[in-house]
DNA sequence: AATTAAATGCAACAATGTTGCGTTTCTGAC
DNA sequence: GTCAGAAACGCAACATTGTTGCATTTAATT
């Protein structure tokens, strides 16, 4: 039951109508969505420098997180707030087709990785890629 | 024992001077080099797309492998020949602080990743972040 | 309604990567 | 060695993604 507006809010961001409509889509989509995307899917007027920085604000603050598909391009999904975010890692799912990105439910245990001596770990990406259900 | 120009002739790529010089300086790097540190890295007279077909031609060929870093630009690592590239996977650390990129001895069972019904997995890609023994 | 910090719009720029096309060069056959 | 064809290269032009600086506007608070 938490709108828009309350995250924005909790997360002491301005309520404007870009950052409403682009948590909107986010938060509705099943799959992360780039800037290009978003800009096709926003129905307004907008400087797109606005929406690179609307999307840097969500992600700085936690309500999205970023994910840098194959080409190098990146996505934005929304963060379920219930997620551990310190030791766990979801994965992603990145189909080779279309080129949709899938949050997946599977986490990964930061210190089941073996890394040198000297080297510090912080956290995890696993991206699998292969083809999505609508491709198949 | 293998040279560089028997590489290129076990991949049916013609021996030239930039294909040399890259695959020498990659096999020798013990990180990841993108299309720009290679270009600083090579001491001659060459096209910048000269670089990035010839990077496509060792991706294409199983020689290289690449790695997509945080930013989004592609890093380049040579693939040992003995690697398993079925099934398994290894993993990348990048460094936070450098942008450094190495390869891990850590492998990846494509099979213990769950996805949804439908979803056909293909390769899976791990990168660890973290700071490394340089930055450390 | 006034204040002010935050957010926006605009212009300009930088980096990465791609495509088309004419020219050069490698390689294998003669 | 040289000839021919295919592969690779160089150049120009372009597309996309992302960033920075600065003036203007707007949201939230008093």
């Amino acid at each position: 039951m938490t709108s828009v507006e309350e995250i924005l809010q909790q997360h002491n961001l301005k309520n404007t109508r870009i950052r409403q409509a682009v948590l909107s889509l986010l938060i509705d989509a099943d799959e992360g969505l780039s800037h290009q995307d978003l800009s096709k899917s926003l129905d307004m007027d907008f400087d797109r420098v606005t929406l690179f920085r609307t999307l840097h604000a969500f992600e700085e603050s936690g309500i999205l997180h970023k994910i840098i598909d194959p080409n190098g391009t990146a996505k934005y999904a929304y963060t379920l707030p219930d997620k551990d975010k310190n030791k766990h890692s979801h994965a992603h799912f990145i189909c080779l087709n279309c080129g949709q990105v899938v949050c997946l439910d599977e986490t990964f245990l930061l210190n089941e990785i073996k890394v040198p001596k000297g080297f510090i770990k912080q956290t995890i990406d696993v991206q699998v890629k292969g083809i999505c259900v609508k491709c198949n």
